[in-house]
DNA sequence: TCTATTTTGTTGTATTTACAACAAAATATC
DNA sequence: GATATTTTGTTGTAAATACAACAAAATAGA
């Protein structure tokens, strides 16, 4: 059997290590980033889909915004065609920390795939990316209380 | 720029969220899964070097490690040649978890792989291996305390 | 239209995670 | 051989994470 997704577990683990310490400069904690650099690029996603696109628990997603929001990093914006959803969206302050969470995630790319050609790099995004939309489907189902056999 | 990173990192916390969800009707809690798998495929392996695979900080290697301990399911033994470290294997009880935890991993690979040919899941492990190299470098680096600049 | 289900969001609680600081043994350096 | 550094392990503390349970609005189904 392969072993592809022990070695994504190990890489993901070590670049959020390297980010969440990169990140404390910015006075943002554990996780955080993943969350402003999202609403940074889709402002008006809410909470949910947001969640769901990074794949980590509902719950997780909501104080991590929570806290963003008490930082002053994003704001959460009532809908009026729709009074039970909040949509998200930096703040100045958020937009202005953006470029640093940039250049940070270009940066630890270029180093995680020093030594890989143009092709090869492509060849593995279009193979990441498919392997993630087989990926959603599970994580959906067992999310939701679905049992799994093998 | 690439976002390769962003594609694992969906990857690995989606799956880490399946296995969590799926391991706890062995009894295990968030993360012990990773410690446990590979104690048994490398039995006598200590903490320190076990941190270091798994991308995770020493701390948390521990305290996951004492909890295994303490449900039985692995046994600390120490070396009478280096009084410092102290060996890990699994206990009868850890090496009869272990096919279940084996036969998850399989198939969660599987549907992950799903679609691919044997040929692109070869490429693409491949590949993966070199991020991960790459990746070590990093982490190790940061983790000591020195600073990327970019 | 009425009712059931789904979506979205929140809060209480337990647990993991990581950083900081420490200690002791082993190894390297002089 | 003495001492400085690195390796390995631990504990205190703060914070994130996830599950359970709840509530309210929106949507689907009858």
């Amino acid at each position: 059997m392969s072993e592809v997704l022990r070695e994504i577990g190990m890489i993901a683990r070590a670049f959020d290590s390297i980010s969440n310490i990169e990140f404390k400069e910015l006075e943002l904690t554990k996780g955080q980033y993943l969350y402003l650099v999202r609403i940074c690029e889709q402002p008006g996603i809410i909470q949910e889909k947001l969640a769901e696109m990074i794949k980590v628990d509902r719950t997780t997603a909501a104080r991590a915004i929570a806290k963003l929001e008490l930082q002053g990093l994003i704001e959460k914006r009532s809908d009026p065609d729709n009074r039970k959803i909040k949509k998200l969206y930096p703040t100045a302050k958020g937009e202005e920390v953006y470029p640093f969470l940039k250049r940070e995630a270009d940066y630890s790319d270029q180093t995680a795939l020093a030594g890989l050609s143009d092709e090869e790099i492509e060849t593995l995004y279009k193979l990441l990316k498919r392997v993630r939309r087989n990926v959603e489907q599970d994580w959906e189902y067992v999310k939701k209380g679905n049992k799994r056999s093998y």
